[in-house]
DNA sequence: AGCTATTTATAATG
DNA sequence: TCATTATAAATAGCT
């Protein structure tokens, strides 16, 4: 789709590499856009950048599509749904080219499944200890992307100096206790929200 | 791409959607893959056909990209992280179609996770451990009001923007829960907390 | 960031 | 359904 046709391996220029992520997320979102348009169907995507930054892309909205995924028992299912038909593609991504890697594809998913299995025993060990607050992670990732939607709309100046604050977890870590709240002693808070909302903006 | 150009819009034709679905769920997914190929990056895609039947992709894999967006405090955290915003283009789309079966390349490869629901179920359990303790605390609302400050230094256009989205209930909302946060692992976000938002604003 | 030359994805068709 | 092909779209290399 270029002026040359290119290798399926790992760009070498560093700077190359950088503008081709950007070039291609930008592709993958917009595709993920038309699939949800087209079709009616509901796209969750998310990014880590090589750098570690994270982005994302989801119709309605990625927390939907996560927690659908993650706890389909709280959505009602459809015949398909039923169906056992849940497709995956897991690739190992290691710097091998694509289609090598769709051929290895059946080995090295016995590999992956086993380390997912591995992480989330982990995962459950923690939630079982009860000293990680859970239902934080729950809400945080919605809160915490609502907010810096709002951060990125702001000066480069200020913009700056508020995300990192955000990045420096506080935030995050509030926002993970939004969920606990709605269910708890909320209530009078909510008043108070409210008013303090309203007045202040 | 295509032998005429198709408007953005739902399809119509229920055979014809279904045909689209399978034809540009796959071609997302490559290109997903390229993506982590090509760049080295992370990426997970989650996908509902409108008939509520579950695609993923994932590379490394799923499990790992959501934990590490629901749960980014689990994973170190670059510098990039840090630094940058996070990109969000969450579209809101309802969309409504018939329940239809999707198969497509990748179904050969089909592997079904019935653990899923498994670890859903743990992550209700520990949401629902979890409302206890929860209460208002001041250090929480001193922060909010510094958020506030800083937020209110804004233009008018971008403020407006944010109270749209409820940034301020929701800053509220977060601010409030400090106190039970700090019950559990979060003590040293405490201190950090502070330093951070007193350098910023 | 913009601009084409090309490659790629895919809508319509067989 | 599955393969083919004429076109629309995405994008690699440059500036």
């Amino acid at each position: 789709m270029g002026r040359r046709k290119i290798e399926m391996e790992m760009v070498k220029d560093s700077s190359c590499r950088q503008v081709t992520f950007s070039k291609r997320r930008t592709g993958l979102f917009k595709k993920a856009n038309e699939l949800a348009t087209l079709c009616g169907a509901e796209v969750g995507i998310l990014v880590f950048s090589p750098g570690g930054k994270p982005f994302s892309f989801g119709n309605p909205n990625v927390r939907y599509i996560t927690d659908r995924f993650l706890r389909p028992h709280l959505y009602k299912q459809t015949a398909n749904f039923r169906s056992n038909k849940h497709c995956r593609d897991d690739s190992s991504f290691s710097g091998v080219g694509a289609a090598e890697r769709m051929n290895q594809l059946h080995d090295s998913r016995v590999k992956q499944l086993g380390d997912e299995k591995l992480r989330g025993e982990a995962i459950d060990e923690e939630i079982a200890k009860g000293n990680k607050g859970i239902g934080i992670d729950e809400m945080g990732f919605e809160e915490l992307e609502k907010l810096k939607e709002g951060l990125e709309e702001l000066g480069e100046k200020v913009k700056e100096r508020v995300v990192e604050m955000e990045a420096s977890s506080t935030l995050l870590m509030l926002s993970n206790n939004n969920k606990s709240l709605m269910t708890g002693c909320v209530k009078k808070r909510s008043a108070r929200v409210r008013a303090v909302a309203k007045k202040s903006y």
